[in-house]
DNA sequence: AAATAAATCAAACAATCGTTTGATTAACAA
DNA sequence: TTGTTAATCAAACGATTGTTTGATTTATTT
């Protein structure tokens, strides 16, 4: 795996790929260190730590995320196109870096303050957004239905990739741009209709009117 | 935590507390038995050694999973009403063992050939129970299509869970049974709006002919 | 070329890992 | 009660954990 020069880099990309495997506490420091072909060492000098590294990752991917999010926010949108818009970036962003962000979505060292302040700070920001385009967008105040809508949302963008492991050989599928054409359609009609329907509103294609709609 | 006498239950219970917040691979042996105030024998003694207890709570989910669905295909619904039984008692099941759901879910040991090639298995049935049904009641017959609905249902269903570490004190909502009815009824309606959609059929709960409409 | 800094290395650190042993106690059967 | 099995225990097993050390090599600067 580890062809380039930089070794920190080798380091990371060998980690990404192993903790997405295995988990982080499953991962050993002196399996990264071979597969990177670099000393044991080198992880604490270039990370500070085994820690250091799920640090990293965590952040670069919420970098990366929040780089979609403030690109789309920028210019000024319709909510329902917005939201468009972050699926089809974040599920170009899991295609790309499918190992990174299933490691940054489901590691939690509850044991590192740290680095799980920092996610819990991010997540909460991007709650905050959808929230604001459930509010905006499709007449969804109520507090409680953004926190469950949100984490449906999230769930739903990443739903084959959390449990991506498996099926990898078992479902004989390609996964191609196509496939990623397909997921992306398929994802954003079920979160757009299933969250029109939350309002009792149907076909948000032919829709015309727009916050007109009561709640259920 | 361990009130009750059956030192293997409480060596199960403390275990499933313990993973769910860590992670398998970070729980140790010694902490286990310490919460379960039982020796550190007992674990090998009950279990045959600390893979034995992952087995056994895998083993459990996906014998109350298969329960709940044989209960549910056993009388003979229309798919819409069928899934929206399983919805519901999934989202039972969460409600009342969320921590064995969490494990069952997000722990795949691959070093573990056993359980990996047992959960596979499972999991695989599962997706061809809603596969037959997307299938039956939607009109939805290709099989990608199969594979990213059913990855779909299965994050919808566990959306709020999945992430729950976080949510429990940050987002200040009271997990009581009105939640989990609200839970219910959300992620219902966004996937049967979703699955609908995806066929171009809106307004499910208006709709009255059945299977005449065309795919995508 | 000499001096300074950065990077890499093998080796050892204490701590913890999961598992096993063999003795001891508890429970039950004959 | 005696004999037998089941359950629990402290202690130790070797292996592995993440980290650090101090020497050595490489790279950069003076």
């Amino acid at each position: 795996m580890p062809n380039k020069k930089d070794p920190k880099q080798n380091i990371l990309d060998t980690s990404i790929a192993l903790i997405a495997k295995k988990g982080f506490s499953a991962v050993g420091v002196r399996e990264i260190a071979k597969k990177s072909k670099v000393n044991i060492s080198m992880i604490s000098y270039y990370f500070g730590g085994k820690t250091g590294i799920l640090k990293a990752i965590i952040e670069t991917y919420f970098t990366l995320v929040g780089d979609i999010l403030k690109d789309i926010i920028d210019v000024d949108l319709p909510a329902e196109t917005e939201l468009k818009k972050v699926i089809t970036g974040l599920v170009k962003l899991i295609n790309e870096k499918e190992n990174l962000c299933r490691v940054a979505l489901l590691e939690m060292p509850l044991d590192v303050p740290e680095i799980a302040n920092y996610k819990l700070e991010m997540v909460k920001r991007n709650m905050r957004f959808v929230g604001k385009k459930l509010e905006d967008g499709f007449n969804i105040s109520d507090k409680t239905k953004h926190v469950i809508i949100g984490h449906a949302f999230i769930s739903l963008v990443y739903s084959n990739f959390i449990f991506g492991k498996l099926r990898r050989k078992e479902f004989n599928i390609i996964f191609d741009d196509k496939f990623f054409e397909t997921y992306t359609d398929i994802i954003t009609t079920i979160f757009l209709h299933g969250v029109y329907g939350i309002n009792d509103v149907c076909c948000p294609d032919k829709r015309n009117q727009k916050n007109k709609n009561n709640k259920k």
